[in-house]
DNA sequence: CTTACCATGTAAGGCGTTACATGATTCA
DNA sequence: TGAATCATGTAACGCCTTACATGGTAAG
């Protein structure tokens, strides 16, 4: 009934839209999900397994590839189970920043180094921003052409936003670094 | 060298601004570091006797309580250790949110989870937001009595500014889902 | 007197990453 | 032919949460 485990949530819902081996859903995983939620192989192929034994997904070998490729289908069952984890309160979201750490205890190692690390974080959400307003792009351009989209975009657009604000906050942190307030 | 147990550096880096015991890491961790940062007693206690173990704390107990309070003390080592780790460059910033995980497969589930879902995200953000707002203030009063308080600031300062996108988000997920781009 | 909070710890178990191990295929 | 990428999996290990276990004290 609880103790849905998360990984096997994400992967019916990536099943959901379309049949899939552990290697894609990976891959799509680090495309579009990678900004608030990961996983890797050592947890991704052992939770497919045990969605085959629990009759949530089924699991076929791709004969036209030439590739050893293990395909896997939702099952009705994998689809209700889906539905009924989405229907249900969310239970956690967090966020662990080991750089809002490092900044807390700042006073320790100084300016220079708060500065550093504030750079750091900058350099990598301007980094990462490109991907998203790409993704943006695409999703809005293709809205209508799968309903998915929009629900799609919706996360796309939480990270812009937050990512925007992100960059906003290392320029008043700098400044309030540099002495003034 | 590398491999630093966050655990640890959170721990010491407390210790650096004033001795504690452990029930007290766990409230002062609750009251300023919960939006980036958690630990549970059970993840606290060991990693003390760790840290006394390995030379980077001392232990004595208290004698002027009535309790049985053990008062944790951070060594020089100690120190040098949470001044390397401050130094070293962030391994990880990671942001969990199931919210979005439930939001992204929302096609399976329809507009009206997933509105759901967006007002209980929005709900718990503006009841967070006046805890914020109340740490600003008294930070930026006290700003000039503790040279820790501005960095303490820049913290809370960035949780301020996420939560108020976090919000304005909603509003355009809200109207996003209701049928209009 | 009883509830809330102070205070410390352990044990089991879950969950997931990293590293390892292996090998095929595509493309330059 | 060599590098990159496709492709699947296992094993060890680490880390943390939850639940359990216990008891003192302050305040109403």
């Amino acid at each position: 009934m609880a103790n849905e485990k998360k990984i096997d949530c994400v992967i019916l819902g990536l099943l959901s839209h379309e049949e899939l081996t552990g290697y894609e859903i990976k891959k799509r995983m680090d495309a579009a999900l990678k900004y608030f939620w990961g996983a890797s192989y050592g947890s991704i192929y052992p939770a497919l397994n045990d969605l085959v034994s629990r009759g949530m997904a089924t699991k076929r070998e791709d004969t036209d590839s030439k590739r050893n490729k293990q395909i896997y289908t939702i099952t009705e069952n994998g689809r209700e189970y889906l539905k009924k984890w989405l229907s249900l309160p969310v239970e956690k979201d967090e966020l662990r920043y080991e750089t809002l750490l490092k900044l807390f205890f700042g006073n320790e190692s100084g300016e220079k180094q708060a500065l550093i690390h504030i750079e750091a974080f900058e350099k990598k959400i301007e980094e990462e921003l490109p991907y998203l307003f790409h993704a943006q792009t695409i999703l809005t351009q293709s809205l209508h052409e799968d309903a998915a989209h929009k629900y799609y975009l919706l996360t796309v657009e939480f990270g812009i936003k937050t990512y925007q604000t992100y960059l906003e906050w290392c320029k008043q942190a700098r400044k309030l670094l540099a002495g003034g307030q």
